[in-house]
DNA sequence: CAATATTATCATGAGGTTATGGTGATTTCC
DNA sequence: GGAAATCACCATAACCTCATGATAATATTG
């Protein structure tokens, strides 16, 4: 479903997170604790910079943090940095049809759209402040 | 949602269903039909063969067809030859982590696996014939 | 200011997906 | 049986994703 990419930034995002206020974290333990490649989380970690998500400072004492609270963070704008989730106005017919997407689409086009739908809700919805308020409810980290 | 390749194979099946009875159709029409690389699609019907799901027949008058009733044949059947619809056991936590994937998975989890089995249920029950039927109804071809 | 730690950036490569072109095998038709 | 049509199969390449390694820029510390 999500990129092996977009799968990294969650998980780091959500681990950024997870730190006390204001503590940064330096990328190279960030990479072994969500156990991603080192050079590679480096490089989505950028991304993440240039996106706003994350502030960066280099040097001793340097690291990544969450550049907002936790709860304003919806795993859409994470996860669509790197994937195209199937959201907006590009939530096209399955079969790849242009003409299927109008006022009137065909009973199987909407079957298809609840369930795509569910998907791009889900991650339009859900903050990475739910996942970590979640975990702190007892259930396993997600 | 799903590879171009799996599409592909989607559209191809749905033309051939469209077919009169047992009647077959080249493969260089097909790609014209659907607009899909002639070289390319060729290959991806040798798959549709090799899999059960098209009969194909050599020489003049050659060409593919179904091997089966177009209500019998589900959508995931077509596209897992190509992608990894999350189907199955490997239905796995989002964020990639195994152990939530138990009996006791945390509430995040729960919300994604609603959304991903909208996805798979959707394959799973949605066939061909769906797809012709809803055509036939007046809804634009999907 | 010098040494060090850390992010920023670039060059490169492995492997998969998508795509192209050509050759071989088989069937139909005369 | 020969010619033509068509699928089967193979070799190749463009492009993207994932990954590695090296160097430059910048901040901290003494």
């Amino acid at each position: 479903m999500l990129s092996g990419t977009a799968e990294y930034a969650l998980r780091a995002v959500v681990c950024l997170a997870r730190q006390p206020e204001n503590q940064s974290m330096r990328a190279s333990d960030l990479a072994e604790q969500i156990g991603v490649p080192r050079n590679y989380l480096g490089k989505i970690l950028h991304d993440l910079v240039r996106a706003g998500i994350l502030d960066s400072s280099r040097g001793k004492k340097g690291g990544f943090k969450l550049a907002m609270r936790s709860q304003d963070l919806t795993l859409l704008r994470v996860v669509s940095l790197f994937d195209n989730i199937g959201v907006g106005p590009d939530r096209r017919c399955l079969m790849g049809r242009p003409e299927c997407d109008g006022a009137d689409p065909c009973p199987v086009h909407h079957r298809w759209k609840d369930a795509s739908e569910a998907i791009s809700t889900f991650f339009e919805e859900t903050t990475v402040g739910d996942v970590l308020s979640d975990e702190r409810r007892g259930g396993r980290p997600t």
